[in-house]
DNA sequence: TACAACGTTAGAGTATAGTATATACTTGTA
DNA sequence: TACAAGTATATACTATACTCTAACGTTGTA
């Protein structure tokens, strides 16, 4: 598919795919028997990647942490041990700021029982 | 306190200090009765404040939605019902990021296990 | 074949959150 | 009293992550 399609189905705006690309988190591929153009073709695996790069950023990654997670999950670049210290090292950190979430919640909370206790 | 002291205490250099006072987080208070000098004095609500300021930042708050939560904290700007009603959206904002993060967890992990099964 | 819609690259602009530099005055200590 | 250290203000610079504009070539349809 090109951009365009790339765009619709993922809700990720051309201009932010391009940059994404420029980046090294995707990589499109051009047909080399066409000559008229150099149009970028994606796949399924790039609407994959994108979804996976949606969430993450949901979540507070960068676009650097980001790009290491895709490498660990598309390529072959890193050794089986490498791969999995590297998920563990992330399965860490998100349990890490799961407990922040969950300080905040209780510090909030805690705030919201003084309100609701003391300013009448 | 001035405002090395307030940075040695809260380890938050000087410089961002300021940007934050610029950015109306804080509010250090001048001595009238001195006419020499025009240093801000900060109290300990300050320090508690840039405490609060580094927890949310580190849970993802941008400094735009931390100055509402500490309008929200040390202000009487708000109505009772406004707060309560402000920080009940914060908490189930909470949950949400919480929900996200459990969900990348999950994805992680079964990624983990794939490399853990199907690679040797 | 006209022309709208789509595609590409390059470069500029924006927002957020600092971080650094320059200038100048004030305070504390040897 | 010299002078290092502290303070304030203004301005510039940096990094991240887009977002927009310009200029130009390609494709598809009436």
């Amino acid at each position: 598919m090109l951009i365009n399609e790339l765009s619709k189905k993922t809700g990720i705006s051309a201009h932010t795919i391009r940059f994404y690309e420029k980046s090294g988190l995707i990589k499109g591929n051009r047909d080399e028997s066409v000559k008229s153009n150099n149009y970028f073709h994606y796949d399924d695996e790039t609407v994959e990647k994108l979804e996976l790069i949606r969430d993450a950023k949901a979540i507070g990654y960068t676009i650097n942490e980001i790009a290491q997670l895709i490498e660990a999950w598309y390529s072959n670049k890193f050794s089986k041990d490498e791969k999995l210290s590297f998920l563990d090292e992330k399965l860490m950190s998100l349990d890490e700021k799961i407990k922040d979430l969950k300080e905040m919640k209780k510090l909030i909370s805690q705030y919201k029982n003084d309100v609701l206790n003391y300013e009448c």
